[in-house]
DNA sequence: CTGAAAGCGCTAACAT
DNA sequence: ATGTTAGCGCTTTCAG
């Protein structure tokens, strides 16, 4: 059996009788070549099946077309989301999407790093782990920019959370809830930070407003999963009927779906008993039971102005914070009335 | 502002006074390297922050050290999931992953294996859509494990879809369940057939055991989605009580979660009223309400083999077929006694 | 055990 | 308008 090697710019050349430079040209759409060569050039690689090696072709140009997504989890249905528009948009200009989970580890992360820059990609797409040390490994030549969470001194284009978490409070203050809880994530992310100061802010605003109508707020720290939501739903819930919060508010859809699943259990009936609003608004949240009344976040405008700063005009100008939406659904309700 | 190109192996040499050829040798981990010389080339290394250029390697080698994913959308749970598995499998490995979505559209996933070959890379995991046009276009040197649906002419990973339907089938049937309905995945698809087949063959194995007790299936089309499962659910359960279907099996879990919510708007209480159960047992399978009962794929396990088939001691003989395993939760019970 | 040199596929500067 | 050629960073003979 003969391995046949795919052909190169040689083998082209060679069979339609010019130098290697002219079907350089003819594949760079170089408009100086005359129209007969070019079309016989082009006719032997069709016949050929000639594809330029993109090995040759970066190293040549020292920049692949190569894209890094680095993500804590391609699980975690925002970065899936995410990545999903990525690569559809990365696609379309011609590059590719090289993916790599940092499983929320700053060491790994770094690797990771490490040997996306062995390929000198066009650009890298980064949501840093909390305690990120890339910082300094990046170099200055390359474009970067960082999505979701912040990292000194890259550019950020993200929701703006702090927005999204009044956007929250307001709605559950509309309703009518005056017993609140949120479970927030990690306090040593910023996202985390930014949600839950939204939305403390704009409950003690309410409360200033008209002392005799006091809100209770309890906060509890957790991490953005679905155990988590239901761990520390329980907790939040456990209390009597008269003591436990009527309405709970989340810092991400999966924390909401697994307190879901704690309510559940614990016979609490949503959104009569207790109302919930999540964060991200991830496809599922439609799909639960109930439908989740949930923050939005533009997913899809992220990715597309990702994509710009790289592939684009030029680097961002500072951070971007896009609005964020509520979604009302089925899981928020005015309060039990006892 | 001067911008620093990242070092070379030239670089090194000349900081190192030896020879590139000897910079090669020490990164090769050669042992026929002088220990002194190998650890004063080390220092000028960890020096300089030098960095192998995976272009220049990979162009010198022939081939990349990067592994295709090509799976039609990441944005499924099972496949990020397997994504996932692959990514840090790879990693360990020295190997990165080049994510592309074919959309579940042929034309796009030629575009996209035809953009990947153009990488030469170290292997290729796909997932082809059905009607896939990649078999002919696919070269002979490249290492190719496809999973999921099979491609002819390629070795498949994935698991035993036809013992899968079986197992929901037994299970059902032995709750003493007798009408029945399937929703299917679309039947141009190798996996709906054989999951279908699997399910309907113990089905007639029932019926014919005990003539007087027959068993009434009924099968519907869909696609493998939320929607299609939530449409076709509507569709099966619109009869009267003493006609529809007292259980339901899907082809996927996507569809059983649809045909969840298909339950809850239409006031049938699962698993009280209707038992259902789905197939994959993605991580959001627990998760719902009520916890999803379902046949479940080893899609770690279905990772390690495809890494092994690709990195490891050379390609895999015939399809491997993975056992399922029913995972019984809250969605199952006995029919209602009426 | 180490150095010198060729060459992987490609592009771009230079020459014609 | 087209051909020639150097060289991107690396590995690997082949000499020494």
């Amino acid at each position: 059996m003969e391995i046949v090697l795919s052909p190169t710019v040689k083998d082209v050349a060679r069979e339609a009788r010019v130098s290697v430079g002219t079907v350089s040209r003819v594949l760079a759409r170089n408009e100086t070549v005359n129209p007969g060569i070019r079309q016989r050039v082009e006719e032997v690689i069709a016949r050929l099946g000639y594809r330029p090696s993109s090995l040759g072709r970066s190293l040549r140009l020292n920049k692949s077309d190569i894209i890094g997504l680095i993500i804590p989890d391609i699980t975690n249905p925002f970065f899936a989301e995410l990545a999903k528009h990525l690569e559809t948009l990365a696609s379309a200009a011609g590059y590719s999407v090289l993916l790599a989970n940092t499983h929320d580890d700053p060491k790994a992360e770094c690797k990771q790093v490490q040997s996306l820059l062995c390929r000198v990609p066009a650009g890298i797409v980064i949501a840093p782990v909390s305690g990120s040390l890339v910082g300094g490994i990046l170099p200055d030549g390359l474009v970067s920019v960082t999505i979701d969470r912040p990292l000194t001194g890259h550019s950020l284009v993200a929701v703006d959370n702090f927005e999204g978490g009044r956007l929250a409070a307001s709605h559950l203050l509309e309703l009518g809830h005056r017993r609140i809880g949120y479970i927030s994530g990690p306090t040593t992310t910023d996202v985390s930070i930014q949600r839950l100061n939204g939305f403390r802010g704009r409950v003690e605003e309410a409360s200033s407003d008209r002392a005799q109508d006091l809100v209770q707020l309890t906060v509890l720290e957790g991490n953005f999963d679905y155990k988590s939501g239901e761990a520390i739903g329980r907790k939040l819930l456990q209390g009597n009927v008269g003591r436990r919060p009527t309405a709970i508010a989340t810092a991400n859809d999966q924390q909401a779906i697994g307190l879901l699943r704690a309510s559940r259990d614990l016979g609490i009936r949503v959104p009569e008993d207790l109302s919930i609003v999540g964060f991200d608004d991830i496809p599922l949240a439609s799909l639960v039971l109930p439908r989740l009344t949930t923050v939005r976040q533009p997913i899809e405008e992220i990715a597309e102005i990702a994509i710009r700063a790289l592939l684009g005009s030029g680097p961002i100008v500072g951070p971007i914070a896009l609005r964020p939406a509520l979604v009302e659904r089925d899981s928020t309700a005015p309060p039990p009335a006892c």
